[in-house]
DNA sequence: GTGACTGTACCGATCGTTCGGTATAATGTC
DNA sequence: GACATTATACCGAACGATCGGTACAGTCAC
């Protein structure tokens, strides 16, 4: 099997448990593969499976969010805001998948490289966020708020969602997310 | 030394390192105590430390924040979510310090015994809030939902604060939460 | 002396990792 | 076509280290 197949698995195993929480046992279970075949397609070991779980979510962020995230003629900022909540609902299977970010963020054990990485998809999604309200009008540093707003409530919502063992705080949230975006503009 | 002296250090560890990542020679170094003096003082081994620092947050909540949010004649809505921020900013070091909730109500290994505990607490907090809220004239069902958006609002604001390193986020939420829950009333 | 407390040595289990291999298929050589 | 070589994928077993936890002989305060 390819090395390519495993990542869903990975990127499923470190966001239910975290790095500190997966153990190669476990990896090995649920992949099917041996200890020793793991090293085979992942010679850096268990630090290279995360950041290979790590670098699928950033290129969810770069491939998937990103590019919704642009001025067009065809669509209202209102518009588009809808269409990310919807893609990000469903990666986040509508609240009830942790966040990788937010995962090894909490972890202080977890490498620098990591967090270096989680802080910049952070800012990337923000400033695109906060682009697209620029273009529609709003000043810069609100909009740069706006923007900061947004993923606090997506990451708190995963939270509470998770901590109440409800997802209709995160439902709720995505959904009012486009208005709250575009009030008074 | 006491027993109770013990408990900020446990507090401190478990929601910096979670319940994984924490181990008894961390525990054992951050204290002080050998490992069969630890056993002495907590039986149960690693899980009622936890425990402790569970409980230790959860007494933050009934002590410090739940008393604050009642209504009060001497007290407007906001000057009590005002009073609220500021308990909740020392309390998470401006920004600084993990929750505990989060932490633990990300592992999917810790006991549900935690997981219980987290939704009681979390939903105490947004209910204390909603009341107020419906205190000073808010429908019911809107109340509850800013409740819980104050609690995603803080638990995202740590969590962005934290991924990107600057507590600016959060101090700005905390800021900004009073005028935000009490709109338009 | 008694009970609270602790240091040391230890336990079995599991951690991430590595070693020494075995199949299977592709590739090169003649 | 036949044979040797190489590359890829995989695995069982074991490594040293560390995990959470325990047994026991002290030591200390009273």
């Amino acid at each position: 099997m390819s090395k390519q197949a495993y990542v869903p698995i990975l990127l499923k195993l470190f966001r239910q448990f975290g790095y500190e929480g997966v153990t190669l046992a476990k990896i090995a279970q649920a992949t099917g593969l041996g200890k020793a075949s793991l090293y085979h397609h992942f010679p850096g070991g268990k630090a290279e499976m995360a950041a290979v779980a790590l670098a699928d979510v950033n290129q969810w962020l770069e491939t998937q969010i990103l590019p919704i995230l642009v001025i067009d003629e065809s669509r209202s900022p209102i518009d588009i805001f809808q269409v990310m909540g919807e893609e990000t609902s469903r990666f986040f299977n509508a609240g009830q998948n942790p966040c990788l970010w937010a995962v090894l963020a909490m972890e202080d054990a977890s490498d620098a490289l990591f967090h270096d990485e989680i802080r910049d998809a952070l800012s990337r999604w923000i400033g695109a966020i906060a682009q697209v309200l620029v273009g529609a009008g709003v000043e810069s540093n609100l909009a740069q708020q706006r923007g900061e707003d947004a993923i606090i409530a997506i990451q708190g919502a995963l939270i509470v969602s998770r901590g109440l063992r409800d997802c209709a705080p995160f439902q709720r949230v995505i959904q009012q997310l486009p208005q709250r975006l575009c009030q008074d503009i």
